[in-house]
DNA sequence: AATCGATGTTGACACTGTTATCATGGTCCC
DNA sequence: GGGACCATGATAACAGTGTCAACATCGATT
């Protein structure tokens, strides 16, 4: 059984057969259980069966693998909310899906969400913009603020900020992390201001 | 000179003379300049001058320390919170004015704040019912929606969750640390559907 | 076939949180 | 007043971490 690559990299097969997305998908795995703070390399590098200091050979320190994690997460947080976009009937219930969608992807992967924004670097843009979801969703918002730019982003970013903060208030223990309130939460005409 | 003890226990001067707030003071002028995943406790016990094992005669682990730290800081934030209420002209207004101290606070404390929501334990009830400028919220709140308990729960939390996802989202630097925009996504009406 | 560079390993260093053991010195009781 | 006790502190040590320098290996290029 091969692992294939995630869409990271060329890194033909080498002596491990590349190592680098060994890596990146022992990390993955490894976020399912473990806390994004007891995320050890030398551990990763045990559960891919190789040296500890093999992978510095692939990622510069142990930020840089965080790094590629996070991006994989960003990706996967894309797919999910476009997948969600695309099973509502109307405009304003697309936006209200990509936003659940948001809040139960952090609830589905809490230490991979919180390593995604752990990581501030390049992932603002990624989801705040260039992401498919992302541009997708400011097409609606500007068709629910007349079209108007200033009113778009402002749409967008207090979109954004509810989901945000209601994801990491259940992540954090501060909400019970309940599908039904995520709903009442999110459903709610309020993000649609007549 | 001495250091005036924080509220936290009687802690009568022994050796060192109330090491236990010595520490709980050396964290929080730490976090000003240290992040979250930096602070170390042997650093906190070279900064008061002690022996690196000493903590563990006040704190039973590190988290225990942070824990402490952790309820520094939302005492701070709930005194930030009703200061801010208190000048404010009408309910509405204070209620927004909380909303923004909130926002305000953790761009003042980034790392306090953090740390203030990765130690789960007890701190959702302090902040969201027990906390006096919570309560304050609750009755405003409850004005607001007309009374419907319900209503004023779904009010309280989304609030919170604005404030709270605008607050992270500008701590992980995926939108601009701007008060202007801090004023522009809370004073609109959009928190007070009617 | 020899060389070279990419990949992986060994050993070491400084640092961390934590425990077991020992030292100190106020407090209280006789 | 003298001695026991116990809260407080210090030392030494252990396992674990991220990271660097030096050495080994092996496929690809000439």
């Amino acid at each position: 059984m091969i692992t294939v690559s995630t869409s990271i990299s060329p890194a033909r097969a080498y002596h491990h057969g590349d190592l680098r997305s060994a890596l990146v998908e022992a990390g993955l795995e490894a976020l399912k259980t473990t806390a994004i703070a007891d995320l050890s390399l030398r551990q990763l590098a045990r559960d891919v069966g190789v040296s500890a200091t093999a992978v510095y050979r692939h990622f510069p320190d142990k930020q840089a693998l965080m790094r590629a994690l996070a991006s994989e997460g960003i990706d996967q947080l894309g797919q999910f909310q476009k997948a969600a976009a695309d099973g509502a009937v109307n405009s304003a219930d697309a936006f209200a899906a990509t936003g659940r969608a948001y809040v139960r992807f952090a609830l589905a992967h809490p230490a991979l969400f919180r390593l995604m924004f752990s990581q501030c670097e390049p992932i603002g843009a990624s989801i705040f913009g260039e992401n498919l979801a992302a541009r997708m969703l400011q097409a609606k918002a500007a068709v629910a603020t007349g079209g108007n730019p200033e009113e778009t982003r402002r749409l967008m970013i207090q979109a954004w900020s509810v989901v945000h903060g209601l994801a990491m208030l259940m992540l954090d223990q501060q909400l019970p992390a309940d599908d039904a309130l995520i709903d009442r939460v999110i459903d709610q005409a309020t993000l649609f201001p007549r």
